[in-house]
DNA sequence: ACTTAGCACTCTCAAAGGCAAAGTGCTAAT
DNA sequence: ATTAGCACTTTGCCTTTGAGAGTGCTAAGT
């Protein structure tokens, strides 16, 4: 595996740029006029020819320019790209828009996923904490007739759950309160896993035995605390921009996994097995219908612990020195903005 | 307006019939050789002339078949189809799935409006109940650390909402208790208009004056009580399948219109004027943005009152004849469950 | 007085051919 | 090693052509 010499990545950088402004094979002529690189057509056409016999470009047909791969794209991102900080005009705003949204997680990550699909121009989608990750901080039971009950929950960085339920028989608002108190005594600051945990084993164990009050209150807990993931996507339409995606039946195929979301899932576990930004190219993620498609992740989390994650989807063909920095500043901006809605005193 | 004879009826519904299919222009053979009318394609072209004079069908260029227009649609709905009940099987299987869900308003809708979009290969959509309509049921504040306050509250139906608050001191539990207590009572039975209204002049009465607590109390109440509108719409995809969106440009803003999402919410003022099944024709609608669609509305409510409605977009060219039972089945469905929600007791 | 067969006419769509443009690969000269 | 030059390939676009579908009109049939 020879490392690509500062010839041929000059090559490999230009033809990349080229492609990400044009979507459409790139000549030789193209990068020998345009890109201030002293070499005749002739040669690049050479050098050219070398690296898609090392699988960095392919060509849609004989005699058409040549069409980056994903490994060229991959080797582009590791090795020759870097990113600077967003722009500070950029920053300013994104910020300013941050601290004017509401203070919960729901809310800050659904107006941070509708901005990176704006400035990105492409979509954008962002995770609520995972459950299993965030720390429990307050139950309640709000009593709203006679056989229902609403279970409110909140969760680290104020996320805020909630679920009506129906119980078998009336329960008066002291009782209430005492499910209340006993459930957030017992789970008190335990990730919701454990809460969890503790509650469904609270349930077999003896003590609750002879208060069925308390043994409801358990139940109701584990219930609630048991829903899953959320994933929150703006901005799809931008997918429609491009001209990549010009056939209708791709679109299909790409909306109807926005649709079904599980897909976006799978890549939040990936993401979140390491903190920072990261890159998936479409073809290194199993599904293939993110074929030509780029995904860029940043984590998000508070008090040092990792709690979701947010991102934009484009075509493999993005501006990645543009989209990189800007989902890195993102994600350090809902963390910051999570750290202040736990230490407001 | 003299009123279309027989002969002419049956023709009209021909076209309609076929062009529903196909999507394609519908020419006076077709009809003469699928459709059991016992004329000769050249009186069928006499009449089908007539037709186009009348404006009920156009030629998208001198011979071509004809496409009827929205007019043509508009009389079809009034004047020719007749909407049988939801196939038991269906209702079924509805049924069953509402029973399903969750038992809140929120859920009910988004799963519904899923189905919708599934039984109609459309696109199903669901406003929540209009906070304007709803009816207060209880309000509650959680003390989420010294300076944040949840502020949950539930309305007709289950609706609940809740929203985090900074408040500029610390308030104790009870202090919390005393503030729901009182706003409780305050605003007890109201719509949530009235709620709103009756808090907002309260702040301004004497009898807070000297009670910082209950005025902060009523300021929250009515900041919470002020949010929008909610509106899900479902399995946009659906309308990628339909010919006549095959070029991405009239996908593109169409689905610009589904984010944006005000377009649909101006329809509901309109449904909601009256109660059952309403048919929208895209020409109808000021935005012509919905050009070539149509939506089928149907109200739901509970307790004799409207509160919001649910229903399908999709191609102008849709079976109505299927469309309008399902949500006509499914509107009512919803109430149905909806009452249950209060009558649990 | 309708209905219909027949026919000329129109328009679209798909296939085929021609041509310019863009690009490559190779060879020979620098 | 680099490059100028040239033959070759492929696409995209334009035009032409012919078939097919459909209409409108006229004149004949009932």
């Amino acid at each position: 595996m020879e490392p690509l010499n500062e010839r041929r990545k000059r090559i490999l950088q230009a033809v990349i740029s080229e492609y990400v402004m044009t979507a459409e094979p790139v000549g030789s002529r193209t990068i020998s006029k345009r890109y201030e690189i002293d070499l005749s057509p002739a040669t690049i056409r050479n050098i050219m020819s070398d690296l898609e016999e090392l699988g960095y470009f392919m060509q849609p047909h004989t005699s058409s320019g040549r069409v980056p791969t994903d490994k060229a794209f991959r080797f582009y991102i590791e090795e020759i790209a870097h990113f600077n900080p967003l722009d500070a005009d950029t920053q300013q705003s994104l910020q300013s828009r941050a601290e004017h949204t509401e203070r919960d997680v729901r809310s800050l990550v659904s107006e941070t996923s509708k901005a990176l699909s704006e400035y990105s121009q492409s979509v954008g989608f962002g995770f609520l904490p995972t459950l299993a990750a965030a720390r429990f901080r307050h139950i309640q039971f709000i009593s709203l007739n006679r056989r229902q009950v609403l279970v409110v929950f909140v969760s680290d960085a104020n996320l805020v759950q909630n679920r009506v339920v129906n119980i078998d028989r009336e329960v008066r608002q002291a009782d209430l309160e005492r499910m209340s108190n006993y459930l957030n005594a017992l789970v008190a600051g335990l990730t919701l896993k454990e809460a969890r945990a503790r509650m469904v084993e609270e349930l077999t164990s003896e003590r609750l035995q002879y208060d069925a009050l308390l043994q409801k209150a358990a139940e109701l807990g584990a219930a609630v605390m048991g829903e899953g993931e959320d994933v929150i996507i703006r901005g799809e339409s931008n997918m429609l921009l491009a001209p990549e995606f010009g056939e209708v039946d791709r679109i299909r195929t790409l909306f109807r996994a926005f649709e079904e979301k599980n897909l976006i899932v799978q890549l939040l576990d990936r993401a979140l097995a390491s903190p920072g930004v990261h890159i998936y190219l479409g073809n290194e993620v199993e599904e293939q219908t993110l074929e030509n498609c780029a995904l860029v992740t940043g984590t998000y989390g508070s008090g040092g612990k990792l709690l979701g994650a947010i991102g934009v989807i484009g075509p493999m063909r993005m501006d990645y020195t543009r989209v990189v920095p800007l989902v890195e500043y993102t994600s350090r901006l809902i963390s910051q903005q999570l750290e202040t809605f736990s230490t407001d005193e």
